[in-house]
DNA sequence: GAATTGTGAGCGCTCACAATT
DNA sequence: GAATTGTGAGCGCTCACAATT
């Protein structure tokens, strides 16, 4: 048996060249019986056509990208980012594409992008990962003309498909419930306020108290930047404001918060009841268990792949915006339910 | 100006293709004063050579995988994956290659990875992170005779590349220093035993007590898996036996470990000193912050990227083994550090 | 004549070898 | 004649179009 190509296929099933193309490339002018044959002939050979070639000779490469800019690097390590490639894994292991990771740590690398990545066309199209705003990333993609989609709201929509969860609504969910549950002076720990999840999960904070009448206090608004020590030191500097309440545009920031609280003396939901966000694996065994706004992660990657083939196959058609629902998960971080615990 | 080609650098450059390749591929027959008039088009133009033809044309496809077998699936999650891939990303944007992700959910997708990867060539190396023992997937990779390290020590190391920590030596240090603070009755929650990085970690564990004249017993040797949820069962369950001081085979199992404890109405170090492994950025913040062995896992990748270009360069080479050394971290969970925390 | 199948050229490189200095 | 440069073929596909049923 010669080296696996179309050309040794097509002899195996008696058939040209195009024809096993065509039988693998779905095209339809193909009799139903030679189709059968040859679908045959590659599952016993286990025939798989050779990627490169196929890149060479028509347009795709079968390869799909990650991109994690040098802004958010430092995040990388977030239990976030292996859950969300999980998802794009999977998607991608499902539609027979390969995942490429693409972290940048400086400019220079940053740069390479455009030139080995986009302009070559290495890969079929990109995702990247939520952005501060008016990163100039988004416009050297819109401007490569390289299908992408951005998992999280741009800041400016028009021509950029992304996926992202309804972040205003998942924090109103949080606050909302905290001031059902009586407390009233309620504070937050923001996402960084140069990105639009920073800025929307403060929105939905605004609007809870706007709601329910309560007044917005800016001593109880601290930014953040997503990192468990950035929860800590803004938890710190919250608490001569003495709020009740808070709640927390990240789990990560939220675990910094809590040791913030046990660091003063403090527990959490005795002296101040906490809401994180984003429900990772660590807010169900933290102490207090935290209460959070889940976000489905990992089904979030699925989308983006899955939205991500759509553009590639329609290149045409006007972007795709997908926002996804989030769910409240209530703990006992909130004081909503008692602990179950013996506190040490 | 055309297309971006050898050909029109070639023609920029008043030379022939053959040249271009050349000076891009370094080899040296070429005249410094061509050479450098090359590297000036190449350099203004931008130019990349178009990996797709680049494979098809010679044997390379500037592509590196890296494989996370369905058995480590669930490990996946944990800091020490992001961490390792910011190692080889880092490690590939210098040497102009790309990484690729392969992570394998179910068996038929694991079975994929030798028809579409490894035959088809699809990339030039492949980076496997530790197997379970005996696992089938070495010897798929072993027979594919495509390049690959392994991150880990492999039970059988004769034909196969690996880079790894010196998990014997570091889990003897742990378990020195904490016979050395004077605790006698030392458990220990392993890693899962049918790898070899939970065996070595567990044999110096063995070795420290042996050397120190303390008897072994089998009471407080309990088996995790390496998760959360497995290193707060084990404690659990090691509660009866009474340590004086554990060593645990890694950090996200030791945090589990501490919640146990705090679950119990004890805490570590007073009740229980507690030595975990890896130092992820969790342990520095926990409760108490955890002594700890710190394995280099960002180094680790880089190491497994360049080993690999080295045996992809260099084929019939003897297999690679590195190991390196880890280094104990000392902070408050072991008792040799006062606390400097405000206790709850 | 519409549906199906086959042929030729070409994608942008590398490699062996031929041609030039 | 050794060092340097160029030419031809080919990697395994896809696509346009021609040829066949």
């Amino acid at each position: 048996m010669g080296k696996l190509t179309l050309e040794e296929i097509a002899r195996l099933a008696g058939v040209s060249r195009s024809t096993v193309s065509r039988v693998i490339n779905q095209q339809d002018a193909v009799r139903d019986e030679v189709r059968r044959r040859v679908q045959e002939v590659i599952a016993e050979t286990g025939y798989f056509p050779d990627p490169a070639a196929r890149r060479l000779a028509g347009r795709r490469s079968g390869i799909l990208g990650l991109v994690v800019p040098r802004a958010v690097q430092f995040l990388f390590t977030d239990p976030y980012y292996p859950r969300l490639m999980q998802g794009m894994a999977q998607a991608c292991n499902t539609h027979d594409y390969i995942l490429s990771l693409f972290l940048f740590h400086t400019e220079e690398e940053e740069q390479k992008i455009s030139l080995r990545v986009l302009r070559n066309q290495l890969v079929d199209g990109v995702i990247v990962s939520a952005l501060p705003q008016h990163d100039p990333l988004v416009d050297q993609l819109v401007d490569s003309e390289t299908p992408f989609v951005m998992i999280g709201r741009p800041d400016n929509p028009e021509r950029i498909n992304f996926v992202t969860v309804d972040n205003v609504s998942g924090a109103y969910q949080a606050v909302e419930h905290l001031i059902r549950l009586g407390y009233r002076r309620i504070a937050t720990i923001t996402g960084p306020l140069n990105t639009t999840v920073g800025l929307d999960r403060r929105q939905g904070y605004l609007n809870a108290l706007n709601d329910y009448g309560l007044t917005v206090d800016p001593a109880l608004i601290r930014e953040g930047n997503f990192t468990e020590l950035s929860g800590f030191e803004q938890m710190q500097a919250l608490l001569p404001a003495q709020p009740e309440a808070i709640f927390i545009a990240s789990d990560t920031m939220a675990l910094g918060a809590l040791r913030a609280l046990r660091y003063a003396g403090l527990s959490a939901p005795a002296d101040v009841a906490v809401v994180g966000y984003d429900d990772l694996p660590a807010a169900a065994v933290s102490d207090p268990p935290l209460t959070t706004v889940k976000q489905p992660i990992r089904r979030l990657g699925e989308q983006a792949v899955e939205v991500l083939l759509d553009v590639i196959a329609n290149r045409s058609a006007p972007p795709r915006h997908i926002t996804t629902t989030t769910e409240l998960i209530i703990r006992e971080s909130c004081g909503a339910k008692p602990s179950v615990r013996t506190l040490s």
